[in-house]
DNA sequence: TTTTATGATGTAAACGTTTACAATTGTGTT
DNA sequence: AACACAATTGTAAACGTTTACATCATAAAA
């Protein structure tokens, strides 16, 4: 790197203390206004820019905020990041983002990492291996505050953005119902995952309110990605027993069972309609398009950034708030009943 | 932030100096075993772990890598992130992002902002509204070396990532020739871009090598965005003068311009096949599945990434290297012939 | 035993800032 | 002209490291 101009240059520059730029240069109040002016000038004349790693060492503040997120194959996070962005710049932050995944252990290694970087704080979407609660635990108690969205965990207690995700399931769900589907298969998410229970409580809430028969055969644990959507269709049909509709843990486990459905020959609505959640653009480009449940990620990003940066302000809160945003269930071709049920 | 163990606190916890103890943590050959051993325990046990910080300020380099992309809506660039992140963190770089939104404008202010963060270099796929030139210039004489990744420039001698853009839409444009396609389009990216004239070129090079029609139709001007491709298509299917096939800039173009077919009853590959470019997951996805050329998106960034780090190693070399990774021409429906050509 | 070389440790400056405190200058009052 | 006080500027320490140089102790050589 070439040198930068200081502080220290300019100072000698005009023949004066380190100290009276610094001021001049911070705008405080006791500079005489010709000194200010001088340095002023000699400052964009010498092309002076604050060195902000030396600032960061004396104020002791890092400055950055870090970011785990599963993966950066589906937009939903890139998307988050955007929103998180967004507000961290224009707050001076600045962001390190680190990938899961899906592992456990690397989102350990991701975290460790974080701290010895020495954030200020964490913004994290956990793994669908679940939760490192120890280190989550360790890392809050070491002073950096935690943000949980998406993917949250109930084991500790730390400042939340998330969906109401039971809500949206048991509507999607109760959606299909209205429709005139009766046997309703619900594909679940991955064990560990808190939002997993939420959604499928939503499921078998709305089936029982409106008394639809549940069997053990309903509700099938597939997990996030569209391979495992695609193995799960094709196993149920392979069965005899096939039900009329899906409603999805996620969009790529909708896919992969609308993929499976293609090669098999079955259509969708008329023989098997879908439903996903958390919709990406896909949503409204694959054939038929997709019933899904749209989360507004921009706004998650930038409320998560917000709680952090609150939690780094204020840092003994004692009530972390969790955020729940609206979501919106858009229904489109692949949930439309028939007409004929 | 609560206050970090220091080398400090280390050595008044032994009663020896500071400089013993920085001696026994960074391995050097002068400390006594024993000393060593005393320092190593005592830092483990206090939780030792040194201040990225201060390290950044003593040895004047900050390890931060800019980096400008002109979105994240498509998963395209944040895989190209994923690659770059792979490389940067084994080399003990932090990466900050920070995004264009396709405007010459921001694109300025986020190269000043990544310049005033004392980044040591800077990875970059320029806006669509074109170029900075002389900010380029003023960085890399400013001492930071730049590298120019997918949307590159011809204006400024930096190193390069890059597929062969020329021969790949050549090759698109000569699988639809081959597959029977006459009255064949090019639906053109926007004007600034370098990748948009090769690809071009590579499209009026394989009509003319076939001897087929190129009239001032042919060429549409449309953009990078899926909206853009729709009205294309919809005004090109406003006219009585249809293509049998048209080669698109780039998938959402492609994708734009299948939704408009689909509104308009026309069908594809029968009416008229697509090929995209620049392909995303979502190319598998739609209905009929889309003919696309991919892009090594990992080994983009993996290729960024290193070049940039070479740059800051060995900051004069003379003759920054381009290169040019392998693409992959992906045959599916949207193209095929329907036999009767 | 004295000298010399070597190994181990300590001292202090430097990186670029901010800021408490001290010192200087300037202004207005008597 | 002398004083008080405010306004302005300077000095130096601090943030957590590394490292050139100085110092000290110890072992080998004389």
């Amino acid at each position: 790197m070439k040198r930068q101009t200081t502080i220290k240059d300019i100072a000698k520059y005009l023949n004066i203390s380190v100290a009276t730029v610094s001021r001049a240069l911070a705008n405080l109040p006791n500079v005489k206004a010709t000194t200010r002016n001088k340095v002023l000038n000699a400052a964009k004349q010498l092309n002076y820019h604050p060195n902000l790693i030396a600032l960061k060492l004396q104020k002791n503040r890092s400055r950055l905020i870090g970011l785990v997120v599963p993966e950066l194959r589906t937009s939903f996070f890139p998307l988050v990041i955007a929103g998180i962005q967004k507000v961290l710049s224009s707050a001076n932050y600045q962001l390190i983002i680190t990938q899961s995944d899906e592992s456990k252990t690397i989102e350990a290694q991701n975290l460790q990492m974080l701290e010895n970087h020495n954030v200020e704080g964490i913004i994290i979407s956990i793994s669908r291996e679940g939760e490192n609660k120890e280190l989550y635990t360790k890392l809050m108690q070491n002073g950096i505050p935690l943000v949980f969205f998406n993917r949250v965990t109930t084991l500790v207690n730390a400042p939340k953005v998330i969906i109401d995700d039971y809500k949206f399931a048991f509507l999607a769900t109760e959606h299909l119902i209205y429709n005139g589907f009766k046997k309703i298969y619900h594909f679940a998410g991955p064990k560990n995952l808190c939002i997993t229970e939420k959604r499928k409580k939503g499921f078998i809430d709305a089936m029982h309110k409106h008394h639809k028969e549940l069997t053990d055969k309903s509700i099938i644990t597939v997990g996030v990605l569209m391979e495992k959507g695609y193995a799960a269709m094709k196993q149920v049909l392979a069965t005899q027993d096939i039900p009329d509709a899906v409603f999805c843990f996620n969009d790529p486990l909708a896919l992969g069972a609308l993929k499976a459905m293609k090669e098999e020959d079955i259509r969708c609505p008329e023989q098997i309609a879908l439903v996903g959640f958390s919709e990406t653009e896909i949503a409204q480009l694959v054939t038929p398009t997709l019933t899904s449940v749209a989360q507004p990620t921009l706004e998650i990003g930038m409320a998560a950034a917000n709680l952090v940066i609150e939690q780094i302000n204020t840092p003994d809160t004692l009530n972390p708030h969790t955020i729940c945003l609206n979501a919106c269930l858009n229904i489109r071709d692949s949930s439309q009943s028939s007409g004929n049920k």
